[in-house]
This record gives structure tokens, sequence and C-alpha cells, in this order.
DNA sequence: AGGCAAACGGACAGAGTTATCCGCTTGCGG
DNA sequence: CCGCAAGCGGATAACTCTGTCCGTTTGCCT
């Protein structure tokens, strides 16, 4: 399992990171997926600004390794952000495949919120600053295009209502940012909760309604971040 | 208009304010004020996190000056932010007034979302660390009181779906400030159009339907911020 | 086995921010 | 009008994070 870790993000990279992979040599192939390794866990769980060094020392290499293979943040970033960006491909695949236009509308935005939910990290770079770069793009325009076939069909199966657009799907994810961000403790929840309610607006009219997710206790007075206020 | 500045910031914030104020050097208060004016406009534009330095720059005063008046950022932003606590209240209490409660409750999350809207700092203040100090809990609890009630009339008034809690509120904040946070330009409009999807999901299944603000055409590939990727 | 290029790591310079110290200036009560 | 406490500003210490340099180690090919 972890010997095709380095295949699996090769193939989701495309030819350009495979071929950096390959002309490594041993120690340093190890070293990259070390730094890999650290860096997804760290982003997921701290977000995208955890310091650089930190990221060298959870992966145990020196700060001259970790910047010698990927030259910036951004380069570490689409390699590890890749594998999801696919992953989303992949969700929106799924739904295309269920019959009921209207149910792969909602199991897809579902399916995306709750990828930005489970990772702080992804959250962030899906959001805001997009590395443009490399076969990242290629997955998000694969993604976008699967995404408008979903809106399209839903259109016609008379249930999503006639005004929304793809740009929709943004403003989607946008609030569900933003919910991640500050929900205290109970993300997905809160999550769930929104993309409940805005799932439940872009019905059309006759639509029945979806069972809405439980209200998620908030303190509006200490609606503080976890642990470090930072 | 101009004189009458630090009378209204020290009706907004209570004894505390007013009677640290007073007892004030002139230059002193002209101080305080000028940096008052100074963090009230960076915030608003540059978000929570400028730098202290920038602010005392901008107010035309020293470092000291501005650390002697305010030790902290948070005392600063407590008296920043206060003035706009209180009219979040007054748009709680102005929709209370209104006869038709769900029109009245429509106004208030359409108002306090445009707030979130205008001000940058604002809406990072208010979702993200709160505090939990001074006049600014109270006119806090004041308005949280006021909107409880507004939940309580519309869901009389059989408009407001059974299901809606007070906590949802929070929940359109929190939702909304993603959005503020990663609208490239069209911030309002975004906004906007997310509240407009929201009530329509909060109304009663009978309910007719509001008129849904126009869509907001977004880069997926670029959904990055303004000016400076920080 | 042996040599060399590739790789390593940690120290360190540079940039930016927070918060404090200290010598000079000034409003204001007596 | 005068003295002094209150106030002022800017230099600067302390810290954090980024990105580079350089002396040392090590994989790999002959």
């Amino acid at each position: 399992m972890a010997a095709e870790d380095s295949q699996m993000t090769s193939a989701v990279n495309g030819p350009a990171a495979a071929e950096a992979e390959a002309s490594l040599r041993a120690d340093a192939r190890e070293n990259r997926q070390k730094i890999l390794a650290a860096a997804r866990h760290l982003f997921a769980t701290k977000g995208i600004d955890v310091p650089m060094s930190a990221i060298a020392r959870e992966a145990e290499v020196g700060m001259a390794t970790l910047y010698r293979r990927f030259p910036t943040r951004q380069d570490l970033l689409i390699e590890v952000f890749a594998e999801q960006f696919a992953q989303c491909a992949a969700i929106v695949e799924a739904a295309l495949a269920d019959p009921d236009a209207w149910r792969g509308l909602c199991t897809a935005v579902e399916g995306l919120a709750a990828m930005q939910a489970e990772d702080h990290g992804f959250s962030a770079a899906f959001v805001g600053r997009l590395p443009q770069a490399s076969m990242v793009a290629e997955k998000l325009r694969q993604g976008v295009a699967g995404f408008q076939q979903l809106i399209h069909r839903a259109k016609n199966s008379g249930r999503l209502r006639r005004d929304f657009t793809f740009d929709d799907l943004a403003l989607v994810l946008m609030a569900n940012s933003g919910v991640v961000q500050n929900a205290p403790n109970s993300t997905a929840a809160a999550s769930k909760r929104l993309v409940g309610y805005l799932l439940d607006a872009f019905r059309t009219d006759g639509t029945p309604r979806r069972p809405l997710p439980p209200p998620v206790p908030t303190d509006l007075t200490r609606v503080a971040f976890p642990s470090t206020p930072r």
C-alpha cells in the first residue's frame, strides 16, 4: 500500500512529476515522499500557512532538502492537493452515474463540501489562492465540465431551479469554507447543515424537501478558533 | 459632525471608555481619535491583521502613543467595532418594528450580512475571535435577544420553517464571511445572492419565493485574493 | 573497491511584526 | 509665567518565518 504511494502521486500529477521523481537517487526519492506525507498531514490539520520549517521537522529532513525539492510553497501545495482535486473529479463523475439527476447533483455538492470540511488546508487552497499550474488545472477543468453537465441534467429533470448557475457552485464552496474556518469544533455538522439549507434553496418550488441536517449549537460570543488564536 | 465623534464613541462604549477619554489631556484625546479613525479605516479595507505600525503611521502618531492608548490589538478592536455592534442591534431593532414578521426577519438577515460584506475587518472580528469584553458583549446580548424574538414571531406567522434555530444565524454569518473573504471583486453581489438562497431555504414550503439576486460570475481557477496574496 | 556527483542538514542572513524603553516636548494648574 | 507630570516619537530588542550557503555524507556506477 505504502509502496504504491509514489505511483499514485505520479499518476495524479502526470508525466512531469513522474519523471522528476524517477531521476532521483533512492534516498532523495524517499525523502521526497516523507516531505509530501508531512505536508499533507500538516496542511490538513493546521492549514496551508504552516511554516516550512515545521514541515521539514515533521518529515525529518533539513530545510535545504525541502526547498531543493519544492522551491516554493506553491510547488508543494500543487503536489499535495493534486490528489484531492482528482478526488473531486471522481465525486462529480460518480454523481453523473446516478440515474436520478437531482439526487446526483445533491450527492456531488454534499461530497465536495464534505471534502472541504475534512481538510482545512484543502479548503483554503481550493477556494483561495489556486495554483493554476499543471495537472491540477486539468483535473479542475474536468470536474467543471462534469458539474456543468450535472446541472444541465438536473434542470431538465425539472427539479433544479432554472436560475441556478454554475457560479453558484463557487458560491457554495466559498460559503462552506467560511463555516469550516469558523465553526469551532463541529465543522462537519455545521457544514452539513449549511449544505442542507442551500440544496433546499436550489430545488424548484414543487420538488419535495429533503431532511435537514440537525442544528449546530454555536456560541456567538465565542466562535473562536479551535486552539491557536492565530 | 466630527466634533460629535468622541461623544458618539463614548456613548457606544459605555462609561469605561468615556472616563478614560475624559481624563486625558487635550492633545492626547485628539491623538486617540486619530488612532481610532485610522484603525477603523485600515481594519475595514485591509482586514484586522494590519500591522500596528501601519495604523500608527496612518494616524500620524508614534508607536508608543498607539500602544499607550491601546495596550493590545484586542483593545483597539473592541473600541473600533463597538460602534458596528451597536449598529447590528439597531438593525435587529428596526426589523422588530416591521409588522410583517417574515419580512422583518429577512430584512435583519440581509442587513447583518450586508454589514459584513462592507467591512472586511468587521466580518473577521465578528465571526472569528470575538472580544468578550465591555459594552460589545452587552450590545451583542441585546441583539441576540432581539433576534430570538424575531425568530419567534416569524415562526408564529407560519412563514419561517419550524426547524430553524438561532444557531442558524451564526451559520449564515460564518458562511457569509467565507464569501466575503473569497469573492474577488463582487463581494456585495455574491453575499446578496448567498443570502437570497438561504432566506429561500428558511421559509416554509408554502411561503412564496422572493426574487433571487442575480448570479455572480466567478472564475474558479482564479478565486484569488484581491491584491496581495499575502 | 573507489571516486564523484548528488544529496544532506543545520547554520545563518534577511525581512517583517510586536512591544518596550528613553530622552525630548508640551499642555495646564497654581 | 513657570514647573512638572503627562505625553510624544522613533530607535530598538525579541521573535518568527523565508530562503540560501557551504562543509559533510552517501548512493551508485565503473
